[in-house]
DNA sequence: CATGGACATGGAATTCATTTTCATTTACGC
DNA sequence: GCGTAAATGAAAATGAATTCCATGTCCATG
């Protein structure tokens, strides 16, 4: 690859602000709520910028993307290589990691065996975790 | 659990339409474009009945339900018992059925170690399908 | 057959995340 | 400093999905 440089980003207070504040949250966040604390805090970034950085960190694979039960887009900065895949609690939508290696396998074998090129897969997994479980008296 | 009949639901012609227009598609469709066939065709039907009755189909098992790269909710009468996963073209929306006991086993035991109760989980696969993949002269 | 009430319908209005528009501002190579 | 391509952000647009609510209709009764 000789200038792949697709996007000749400029760097901008806005959105180094946006990655900050991404990497001040300890689980997957929604752009409005992002948002929402940018304009809390000092530094106010309008959301469109907000919309704009998450995409542009999508693209260059800084974060991850799942979306909770209503569709709504969740985003987190990734900590290791490659794609990981979360447990995200329904009720207070704690996150947590899981071995997915067995599906990356299996999604990858379904690549070469189905016919259709460039296989993405995505993986939710919802539960409710220990803490927001009411406990049954 | 004993009477589990949550739900009284009625037959209605609506309804019926609504069933009867899901059978006639071999794919996955929108509410809206479910919608959009039923007011073409002769019996029109309100496009908050669509999605009522789709969420009843969806709540009694008898469609699969899916997301599009957009978020959109796509849905298709279920052929087999148990739930199924599906391989979607990303250009014509066409999908094929894909084995998914691995997953399905996988997403069991993280249910079981993980601490979390009732999960769940959706699996998105998607690709470019033989038939849409432009032939790289 | 008549009746009543629970369930169902559907058009309009609403909600809400996300995207687009566009005038203005800003980063940064020269 | 200058110019310009990129970035910003407020407001408006989009579009799926939901809620509201007045009206309609299925169906177990009398």
């Amino acid at each position: 690859m000789t200038g792949a440089k697709s996007s000749p980003t400029r760097n901008t207070p806005q959105r180094a602000a946006v990655l900050r504040a991404l990497g001040n949250c300890q689980d997957f966040v929604s752009a409005q709520m992002l948002h929402a604390r940018l304009v809390t805090a000092d530094c106010a970034v309008g959301l469109t910028t907000v919309y704009r950085a998450l995409h542009q960190l999508q693209a260059t694979g800084q974060v991850d993307v799942v979306r909770d039960g209503t569709g709504e887009r969740l985003y987190r900065r990734r900590s290791t290589a490659g794609h990981q895949h979360y447990l995200l609690c329904r009720d207070c939508g704690r996150s947590r990691p899981v071995d997915s290696r067995v599906v990356e396998r299996w999604a990858e074998r379904i690549g070469e065996t189905s016919g259709f090129t460039d296989v993405e897969h995505t993986v939710e997994l919802t539960g409710v975790c220990g803490r927001c479980r009411p406990t049954a008296h």
